[in-house]
Formats: structure tokens, C-alpha cells, sequence
DNA sequence: ATTATATTTCTATATTTCTAGAAATATAGC
DNA sequence: GCTATATTTCTAGAAATATAGAAATATAAT
């Protein structure tokens, strides 16, 4: 994990809407929500849910696969949990 | 943990210069290090740095003291844990 | 083909953030 | 009080981000 990759990462999450929506697919599991879903959750209209969206996956905090007309999001634990990493590594270690 | 204190606080980390400052603290220990040390190190202006360390203490994610004319920063563990678990709570709940 | 549904792109405006030089403030030592 | 050191505040321009309506695109159903 580089500081580039985790401070985007962190930077997306940082919005109180985009934190909403991963936090809202974090509870959904593995399979993720529907766009269409998240936005009648949380009230956001859909041209600003899918900007906020699209910057989730710039930062490879969620993937997204299409059933039909309905485009499914699901968060990726596996890069969410590479940051956390990044941020408690090498505690203390210049230690005297 | 409340969503835009944990937002307060991604989002102050989702920047390279602010991450590098809260991971060179993180490194450095309890003790934490100096703004000037910080300055050298890192090679940041002191305007500029002194923004991002407001920005980090804004966010609770470090702590100051002074000792004379130095003024030592310290990270927050604590407030970053609360932070992690935050992200990490309720994963799946919502799972059938 | 037409219509309905799901989502994105276009566009524009408003707001926030970043950066760093210059000046100001705070503390300490002489 | 004067000088040096450490850090912050002021300022402002440039760049990035946020928001959402309207139009466009994609897929499916009839």
C-alpha cells in the first residue's frame, strides 16, 4: 500500500454522504446494494449519488457488476482493510 | 462515533501531505516530534504545514504541547481506533 | 417500434481547499 | 529593551470539489 493510494482512499471516504453510502453497503454484505436502492435509502438525487459513486470506485472502495438495468455496488473489504493497515504500521517505531 | 466526526477525520487524512505528517507521528512515538523537526523532514513551508497540523488537530487526530519555542505534535490513537472500528462496525448486519 | 425503468453524462454555479510569501506573535536569552 | 528562534495568521490566486437539473444512454418489456 502506497500514501497515494491510502490518502484517496481516506479522501473519499471523508464526505459524510460517500462515508453514508460505504457504511450503508458495509452492512448489506458481500452483495452490495442496488444504485437505485441507495438512493431512495438515503434521499440523494441520482445524478449526485452517481458522481459520489463513481469516486468510491476511483478510490477501489467498491466494485460494481450489472443484472439487467440494475447496477449493483459492493464495498471491497480487502482495500478498505489494506488502509486501515497503512495507518497503524510501523507504530512507534522510531522509538528511543 | 458519530458519521461526520469519523468524515471529520478521513477526510483530514485524505491528503498525501496530511498523511505523510500523521504517519511520521505514528512513527515517531507517544512523544510525537516537533513542528520544526516536522518542517525539515518533510519539506514543507511553515505556512503550509502549520494549515495541515490545524487541519489534524481540528480533526482530534493529533494533540500539541509546547515546551519553550517548540511546539511537540502528538497523534491521537485513541481517536484513529474509534475511527477504525467506526468503519468497520455493523459489517453484514443486514445479511439474509 | 414504443414505452418504462435505471443510471450516467453534461452543464453550470457555488463553495471549499491548497499553497506559500509576508507579516505578526510568542518565547527565550543577553 | 534588543535579537534570535519557533510558529501562526493574513492574504489571495489557482485549482478542485459539491450539487443538482436536464438531457442522454442502456436495458428490458409489450
Amino acid at each position: 500500500m502506497d500514501l497515494e493510494v491510502a490518502a484517496k482512499a481516506l479522501k473519499e471516504l471523508g464526505h459524510p454522504t460517500r462515508l453514508a453510502i460505504f457504511k450503508r453497503l458495509v452492512k448489506s454484505g458481500h452483495r452490495g446494494l442496488a444504485v437505485g436502492v441507495l438512493q431512495e435509502e438515503l434521499g440523494i438525487p441520482n445524478s449526485t449519488l452517481s458522481h459520489h459513486l463513481s469516486s468510491l470506485v476511483s478510490a477501489n472502495l467498491l466494485s460494481q457488476d450489472r443484472e439487467g438495468r440494475t447496477l449493483y455496488c459492493q464495498p471491497d473489504y480487502g482495500h478498505l482493510q489494506a488502509v486501515v493497515d497503512f495507518l497503524q504500521e510501523e507504530c512507534c517505531s522510531d522509538q528511543k
